[in-house]
Order: structure tokens, then C-alpha cells, then sequence
DNA sequence: TACATAATGTTATTTTATAACAATAAACTT
DNA sequence: AAGTTTATTGTTATAAAATAACATTATGTA
């Protein structure tokens, strides 16, 4: 279990604590009350945590979350369900889904090492 | 079918000639010489193009391919697999993937409307 | 023709991300 | 502990990706 360093535990604690995915510039301006002051040391601090498997980044919107999955310490399967409505984003770690891939990528030929996945509809709330 | 206007045209053909996802700018660097100077332009052609289904976005490299697939006329199914290594981009068009991802979707409980899927890793002449 | 709608042209700006380099801190070696 | 390497941080500047806003032109259609 690597431990985390001081940029990196601040970026990911504002990550996690909050419901939505966050921009790197939102975390920037929430963090700047803690010393972080520039874009890189923000996006440095991403790119560890994502290394990590601590966060997962939203390709479609460019933001970030933290990861819902206890046990997913490198995030080599990554899926998610997005509601265009109320932008809610939602973690599906099904390993079903997982073992499907991953069987139908090594079926292709591929030697796969990780993918992500976004779904995107309406949930059960805005449906 | 639709029929393109003349910039989407323009902007579809070098997509399409194209052996790799081109990005925005090197669009607009490509169709210069054709009367397309500004952004927007080239973003406005890339928006309709994605609503008609001629081209996808590969999320993860703000890049675009032509649709392989030649019955997807609105793209609401895409997988990809990506190279790590010599960066090749192929359409993945499978309907099991399809078909089993949709009836997870609904089984979710979730109205879906489209998925896009990023598989990495190593191709059959990178591997 | 007259009206509405869609597409285009243009300038400026916003948003997202990285390059480059100097300064610290942490980890490793003898 | 002193010296060496490696990782992390701080900082400035800039690159890359995308959109806002508004004027203009083309296209479809009543």
C-alpha cells in the first residue's frame, strides 16, 4: 500500500469528498487555500493517483473521481454510467463486464492492458 | 442519407483518407488551403459529422476516425482498441459486445443511449 | 418573393494540459 | 553522517483543445 504524498493526499481528498466528478481547474481553485498554486502541480498530482487506481478520469468530460472500487489498486478495467440529464456519474465495477472484455480482447489477438468504458442515458431517477 | 455541406465534406475526406485519428487542429492545418481558416469551422463540421455518425471521437486522444462500420449511420455503440505502442486505432464492431452491454445497461435500470469503449494495449504487430 | 432555418465566416476568449527549469525533500549507499 | 541519486515540488510561460458571440451568406419552403 504506497502511501501518499502531501500534494497528492490534498488533491485526492477534495476528489473524494466530493459527488461529482471535478475539472483539474476546480480542483486547482479549491486547493489554493493549501499552498497548491499552479496547474502542474495539480496535474502531476492526477497523474500519480490515476496511476495509483485512487481516481479514474472521465474521458468524455475531462473531470475526475475518486475510485468507488475498494479493490481496484491499478485501474486497468474502468467503467462508467452517465446521465446526460442531472450529469450524475456512476462507477460500475461489474466483473462480468470485466471478464467479457478482457476475454473478447485476448480473442482479437490484443494484448490488452486496460480499457474504459462510458455509458451514457439517463438513469433511474431523470428517466 | 444525408448529404454533406461542403465544409463537413471537406472535413470528412481528410478523415477519411487518413490511415490515424487526425485532431482538430491538424485539420484545420490540412484544410487551410481550402478556405477553412478558424476553428470553429472545423469543431462545427466535427460536431455534425459525430450526429450523423460518419466519424467518432476517440475520447482519450481528441482525436477522430471515420466510422469503419458501415452501417452505423448514428453512433451510438463505439469501441475502440488502441495501440500503447504504435498508437493504431481500430474500430471494434462486434455485435455480442453490443448486444451485451445494452442488456447490462437496461438491466442496470438505466435508459441508454450510447457507450463509448477504450480498450489499450498491445496490437498483433506491437506485441 | 418573403420568411425561416441552417451553415458559414470571423475575432476573441476560455478551458485544458504540458514544457522547461530551478529548488527541496526523501531514499539509498558507503 | 556525508554524499549521491531519485522523486517531488514550485514557478513561469506557453501550447493545445474547444467555445462564445455575432455578423453574413446560403438553403429550403410557404
Amino acid at each position: 500500500m504506497q502511501t501518499l504524498t502531501r500534494n497528492q493526499q490534498i488533491v485526492f481528498d477534495i476528489i473524494n469528498k466530493s459527488s461529482e466528478p471535478l475539472k483539474a481547474y476546480t480542483i486547482l481553485s479549491n486547493v489554493q487555500k493549501k499552498g497548491i498554486k499552479a496547474p502542474p502541480q495539480v496535474y502531476r498530482a492526477l497523474d500519480k493517483l490515476i496511476e495509483m487506481g485512487k481516481i479514474h478520469k472521465i474521458e468524455s468530460k475531462n473531470a475526475f473521481v475518486a475510485c468507488q472500487n475498494s479493490s481496484c489498486n491499478v485501474s486497468k478495467a474502468t467503467a462508467f454510467s452517465i446521465c446526460e440529464s442531472c450529469e450524475e456519474v456512476t462507477e460500475i465495477s461489474n466483473s462480468k463486464i470485466s471478464k467479457y472484455l478482457s476475454n473478447f480482447a485476448e480473442k482479437a489477438g490484443m494484448e490488452y492492458k486496460r480499457y474504459n468504458l462510458e455509458f451514457f442515458g439517463l438513469c433511474k431517477k431523470c428517466k
